[in-house]
This record gives structure tokens, sequence and C-alpha cells, in this order.
DNA sequence: ACGAATAATTTTAAGCTTGAAGTTTTTCGA
DNA sequence: TCGAAAAACTTCAAGCTTAAAATTATTCGT
């Protein structure tokens, strides 16, 4: 069996609604010799992007809400004292900007209240509402079951040497960015 | 150190431009007994996101580009007769929708020509132009390089290792998937 | 006391993305 | 032969995302 055709059974083999091509194979014509990492690079991103997608689809289906919402919430749930939007910037990985609007939506929809500081009025606090901490809990659960399910084919064991190899990725990345630029 | 601590450390040691605080902590509140694919989840996540973050950053600093026209390129550069709009969407993992204005934009810069099919005029063919294959090669040299350095750090048998963990990560998730539908 | 520097968030313009509806074309079955 | 169904792409509304500029507030040094 050619590349092609390898490549289009594992398309078969997908449910989503849908047909995706796997995109790992046009790896083979990186220039000079890193071709290992590109591969490495491309089937992590294949692995996220399936399941960010699926999970993005179940959210809209099932909650009408969406995974930056979710997301954000998810920061709140633990922070029973509000958080302020810098900090909900930095642990979402997304720019200042995109928080004001996200937060905007939340709060017009009931999910998350939000305050001036009363020690500094720049500062923005927000935090879950009873009404949101309750939707949340829903969608929290719905999303646990989502993933062990995703991932639920994966041996136990191969899960333990997944994410320990994970960890050494990530320090390589971290790392290397370090390097790039100066701490915080 | 408590976590916290652990967590502000790894913020420390990353030097991209806007601080980030790792999310992996907040997979402890996962309801049931979901905690391992949860935190392999994240973890996953959060890997993929650095990555794509910086390469993001560095195709736009360098190259005044963005990572989806790279992704179209990229599918282009070895389709030397030109691929169909629907194929592309599909190898990129995105709707029709997005295409249409990708190749647009594309279209009038110069790097990619669009054609519409001899033989079925709802069909429209792309390449890329000699001048975007140019481009392109420049960009996929420097993307190469990006990520050899950002996972240069793990050793050639950890990145063996972490493949066909993936590997398995992602049979388990297309045969999630394939489950839950049917067969394209 | 006061002006400059810094900080936190908001606003802006530009780009990407989805799903659904719309348009045009081709295919298919009666 | 012809109308319905399907296909391929485009358009649309809504949501997300970035970096940079703008606004408001606080801090700091003289």
């Amino acid at each position: 069996m050619n590349m092609a055709e390898q490549k289009m059974d594992e398309t078969k083999a997908a449910g989503a609604a849908a047909e995706w091509i796997d995109g790992e194979t046009k790896v083979l014509e990186a220039p000079g010799d890193h071709g290992a990492e590109l591969r490495l690079w491309l089937r992590l991103l294949t692995c996220s992007t399936l399941v960010e997608t699926e999970v993005r689809r179940r959210l809209r289906e099932e909650f009408d809400s969406t995974l930056p919402r979710f997301d954000l919430m998810a920061q709140l749930e633990r922070a029973s004292d509000g958080m302020v939007l810098g900090e909900v910037s930095k642990r979402m990985m997304v720019s200042p900007g995109n928080i004001t609007v996200l937060v905007e939506r939340l709060a017009e929809s009931g999910h998350i209240s939000r305050t001036t500081s009363p020690t500094d009025r720049r500062v923005q606090i927000i935090a879950l509402t009873p009404f949101g901490r309750a939707e949340f809990e829903k969608m929290a659960a719905a999303h646990a079951g989502w993933i062990a399910d995703l991932f639920g084919r994966l041996s136990t064991k191969d899960g333990a040497v997944l994410l320990d190899e994970l960890a050494k990725l990530k320090r390589s990345i971290v790392g290397s960015l370090g390097k790039a630029g100066k701490p915080a």
C-alpha cells in the first residue's frame, strides 16, 4: 500500500463530519536534515488539532458555548476570590485585548461578574457567578468524559510514557524560548 | 517548593515576550476519575500552543506572513499540477469558506495563481507561482530551523519514543472519532 | 508638588475560523 | 429530456486572536 493509500485509509477511519486528509506526509521534503523534528511537530499538531476541533464542536452543540469561554471559566473556577484580567491573559496564553472581549460576553450572559478593584481603579476583578459556576461544572464534567473517551484507547502505561516524554519536550521548548529572550 | 512556586519557576524560564502561566495544574480538580487523561491533554495542548505561538510570531516578524498562509503554501509546494480548493480544505483541516479568503489574499499578493477547471466550472485549481515558490522555500527553510531549535534539546531516543507514543494517541483519537460517526 | 515613567485595560485594524445559507454547475434517475 | 439531488465554491454573521495605539490610573524620582 503506497503512502497516499495509507493516508486515505486513516481518513476513512475518522468519523468527523468534515473529511480530513492527514498532513503528516508533507514533512518528507523538509530541507536540510530536520525531518525528524518536523515529523514530530506535525504529529503533535495533528493530535492536538483533532482533539481541539472535537471539543469545540461538542461545546457548541451541547452547551452553546465556545472553547475560549470554557477555558476562561476554568481559570476562574478555582479562584473563589476572583482574578484580575492580566493574570487571566497570562494563564490562557492570549493577548489582553482578547480577554476584554471574552469577559464582556460572559458578563452579558451572566456567567461572570466584573468589578473594579477598590485599591487600583485600573484593575478589573472578575469571578464566576453562582449561575456561571453551575454551568461550568456541567461543562467540565462533560469535557472530562470527552477527553477520557478520546484518550481512552491509550493504555495506562503508554499514557504515562507519553506524559513523561511531553514533559521533556516541553522543557526543550521552554528552554529554547528562554535562551532567545530574557527571563520575566 | 509548593505548586504555585514551581509554576512560577517554569514561567520565569520562558523568554517569550508576553509572560505566560502554565495551566496544567488546573487539572487537579477534574471530576470523577479522569485526572490522567485531562493532565495529558493539557500538556499536549500547552506544548503545541507554545510552538505554534512562536512560529506565528517569527513568520510575522521575519516574513510578514501568517501560519495559515504558510500552511496553504506548504500544501501546494508538492502539487506542481495545482490543487483544487476542496482538497486544500481537507488537508488543512479547515472549512471551505476559510480557504476562499486565504486563497484570495495569496492570489492578490502574487504567491499563488487560480484558474477555473477546464472540465468543471465549479472547480478552482490553485498553484504556487514562481514567486510564491521562491518565497515559500525561504520560509520553509527558516521554519525547519526554528522547529529543530525548539525541539533540539530532546534526545534522538526521546524523540523517537515520543513520535511512537503520539502515533498511538492519534490512533486512540481517530478510533474514538470513528465510532461516533460513519466512515467517509 | 509635579512631571515622567510605568501599569492595566480598552480600542482598533487586520487576519483567521466556523457553520449555514446562497449561487452556480454537474450528475443522476425517471 | 428534464427536474431533483448533489457538488464546489462563495458569502455571511458571529466569534476569536494578534499587536499596536489609546486611555486612564498609579508610581517614582527630583
